[in-house]
DNA sequence: GAGTTTGAAACT
DNA sequence: CAGTTTCAAACTC
């Protein structure tokens, strides 16, 4: 059977309409199928179109227009859409040290603690991007910077030196959650109105400011992707060459995405995170479907002949090595990495490297 | 499964 | 742009 999630599925083209399969259903697990009764699933409502999908065999739905061979007008109305909000179809959830709905909520009934809350459903916390009340969230209540566990995690990061950010390796039992995408701005791209306008005071692509909090927690905009107590390097997003953007929009391949990630110059470039394709590509820019994420602890656990270190630095070798600014550390050890930390160079003052040099 | 509640999207 | 209506999902019974 067919599902909104089938690449084949995907309306492919046009202006921005290809997003990561499960950009949708913030809410239900209903995995990309619908029940619209009245909005011949045209509208946001509808939960494949606002996925960037078509509506597929598992939908309920009535009078549905929202199919390929309906695709012109669908095109249109995803434009109409988009010149209302030019983020409609983008990813709901952006990826930052605890993850955030991009778009906050509005609960007033709910304390955020039900699936009708967008950031519950997504397995967030609130953010200073809801105008929620009496909000309860329990991965984050708006106005705190962290969810309880976030918040030990921090603590115990702050317990060592400054500006260590802390990485688990999900040892902790933390389940995972749904798929989260960093919607960190593209410094490189002309589309790269994703930031978190408050938390930055410009763009220079070479001098990125590091809004480094005093819970020493990194911000969203700088493509950390620390999930709870998941790992997962420093990534950027990078523009695509011309060849690399054809062959996204002819046929484009797992493994064309597994190469691209395999490219040296990707810094951030991991094991992991080339377990995690496909990528799609948006606007010229390449964009995980889904963050680096560890799945489960024992995906990633401590290796039995190399550790979880020495992985870790396989993993992220690339990063901790090619830029000079990282540099990781270990705790007196014990082979795993559960308290491993990395350490931004004192030089940097407070700020990021530039993301890597783009590559011809 | 029907009815109710909820909050996002759409509309005015 | 604030208030209202519509809508579909989540929830309850």
């Amino acid at each position: 059977m067919a599902s909104c999630e089938d690449s084949g599925n995907n309306m492919n083209e046009g202006a921005s309409d290809i997003n990561p399969s499960h950009g949708s259903s913030p809410i239900n697990d209903s995995n990309g199928k619908c029940n619209c009764m009245k909005s011949q699933c045209l509208k946001l409502y509808c939960q494949c179109l606002s996925a960037g999908n078509f509506c597929n065999d598992n939908c309920s739905c009535k009078n549905c227009l929202n199919k390929e061979a309906n695709k012109d007008r669908v095109k249109q109305i995803k434009k109409e859409k988009q010149s209302r909000d030019p983020r409609a179809f983008e990813p709901k959830v952006i990826v930052d040290e605890m993850s955030r709905n991009r778009k906050g909520c509005i609960c007033r009934k709910s304390g955020c603690m039900k699936k009708y809350c967008s950031c519950f459903g997504f397995e967030v916390g609130c953010s200073c991007h809801c105008q929620c009340q009496n909000c309860t969230n329990q991965y984050g209540v708006k106005g705190s910077s962290s969810s309880a566990k976030e918040q030990e995690r921090v603590n115990d990061s702050n317990n060592g030196s400054k500006n260590v950010e802390t990485m688990d390796n999900g040892s902790s039992s933390q389940s995972h959650h749904p798929p989260v995408y960093d919607n960190s701005p593209n410094q490189l791209s002309e589309n790269s109105d994703a930031r978190a306008d408050d938390e930055l005071d410009n763009s220079n692509v070479n001098n990125i400011p590091m809004p480094m909090p005093s819970n020493q927690v990194a911000s969203p905009d700088y493509n950390f992707a620390v999930h709870q107590n998941h790992v997962a390097a420093p990534y950027y997003y990078r523009p695509l060459t011309p060849v690399q953007i054809q062959s996204s929009r002819n046929n484009f391949t797992e493994q064309q995405s597994t190469d691209l990630f395999g490219d040296p110059d990707w810094h951030g470039q991991s094991s992991f995170l080339r377990t995690n394709p496909p990528f799609y590509y948006d606007n010229n820019v390449a964009e995980p479907s889904s963050i680096p994420r560890i799945q489960s602890s024992q995906q990633y656990q401590p290796h039995q002949s190399h550790g979880f270190h020495q992985q870790v630095e396989a993993s992220f070798g690339a990063m901790t090595r090619q830029h000079p600014f990282l540099r990781s550390s270990q705790q007196p050890n014990n082979g795993d990495a559960t308290n491993m930390q990395l350490r931004l160079h004192p030089h940097l003052h407070g700020r990021w490297p530039s993301p890597p040099p783009i590559d011809d």
